[in-house]
DNA sequence: GAGTGGTCTAGACCACCGT
DNA sequence: CGGTGGTCTAGACCACTCA
């Protein structure tokens, strides 16, 4: 007899929301144990399976990290699996070569209308561009240019990303308690220009790559707009379809 | 005190296999209803929520698809959501688009070692390949040259293709019993030679998108192989990661 | 209203990890 | 050894679909 509101969300979801409010205030920091199943189970009012189950999708959306008889970790850049998640990236040969990012210049503008409507800003905010270069095996492959909203990236330095061993995204993590949920990328041949020619070492017109891509933190936020030149004479973008 | 074997396997996934057999068999064929949970329960002689883990499992990787109220069906290509897991490719506009298939040529070969490599053959077996075009908005955006093993698809004919009016991937499951359940993409830029040029209506030299794809059915058999050309001066590749 | 998948619970036991 | 996640069960109830 009694109706449901049309908008129904099972229990689940709704413990979902409340962990999903939890890593967004920071309550755990990626990389960190949460509490356990009965833990949390107790604190919600809920049974355990009703967590699992909530659990089970953020772990599915790689948003935690299940470890049988360790916990339930807050999921990380800083860890291969999630790396090659953004970088589709591998050489033809098969080998596998391990990526060096080298910053080239790091400074501050205004965002354009493109920017702006890309990152939810208005026109004039200020925002944080990156240049630099990812090589394999020593040769450069991609050089990328990324926009960064400047509120939050405000502190972000050339020397930062020189020092840091890690990935950016790891770096974004750590400095600026941004966490990269997912992305989209939109892929376009071109053919190279001077600049990219010569930072990619080939001739100029070269097909290229263009891969366009905005990438999101909680609540579906973007919080990066990056274009990467790839140059596919030796290396391929590989994808699964499933 | 008993120890289990090295290879442990939870009885979910047991069950699992016992399913995607009976789906290899032909016991359903894509699109049809599959006993209900109870009923592959008592038939396994285990309780339901362990068929229940099991389908879920399977409707995760896009072989069942479950439907409240109605009951489970066996994946089917002939379907827009599945249609758009294979086809990346979208307007820049953001406008939609109808896809429409034109194939030009279809022949049988023999393997050469590289198409025998890739689909598990011998070199010298008998192939069929498929040329075609992907049109939208009545202008062609990719060349495909499609190889298939012989032995399956012998019987495949351009007039068969031309009266198809769904996808080439629901014409195989219906004429040949083979779905495909997943595929890796190898991309990278080439330059339009003259074949290309005339079938993409683009200037010879024109950057384009190379997109190797092979595909895979039960059993991670590889199907098919595929080198796609994709114009994208108002296309892009799209590709979400998560 | 009957049948399906979907949710929620409670409890038992197993596999894995650190100490 | 104790604690974690992982499996399995049984049963109750809910939401959805279709005849």
């Amino acid at each position: 007899m009694s109706r449901q509101s049309p908008t129904y969300s099972p229990l689940y979801r709704q413990i979902k929301s409340l962990i999903l409010g939890a890593l967004q205030d920071g309550e755990w920091r990626p990389g960190e144990l949460i509490p356990s199943e009965m833990e949390l189970a107790t604190r919600f009012g809920v049974s355990q399976g009703t967590v699992r189950k909530a659990i089970d999708e953020m772990a599915a959306e790689n948003l935690l990290l299940r470890r049988q008889g360790r916990g339930t970790f807050v999921a990380t850049h800083n860890d291969p699996r999630a790396f090659f998640r953004f970088l589709r990236l591998v050489p033809l040969s098969g080998a596998i070569e391990s990526a060096k990012s080298v910053p080239l210049e790091c400074w501050r503008a205004k965002a354009g209308p493109e920017a702006a409507h890309v990152l939810g800003l208005k026109g004039g905010d200020a925002i944080v561009i990156v240049r630099r270069l990812l090589e394999f095996a020593d040769k450069p492959v991609v050089a990328d240019e990324i926009y960064l909203p400047g509120d939050i990236f405000a502190a972000l330095t050339l020397e930062m990303m020189r020092d840091a061993s890690e990935s950016l995204y790891t770096l974004f993590e750590s400095r600026f308690g941004v966490r990269m949920i997912r992305a989209t990328e939109r892929i376009r041949a071109i053919a190279a220009d001077r600049t990219n020619a010569e930072l990619l070492h080939v001739a100029e017109g070269t097909p290229l790559l263009s891969v366009e891509r905005i990438s999101y933190t909680y609540g579906d936020k973007p919080v990066e707009w990056r274009r990467g030149i790839y140059a596919t004479q030796e290396h391929c973008y590989q994808n699964e379809l499933c």
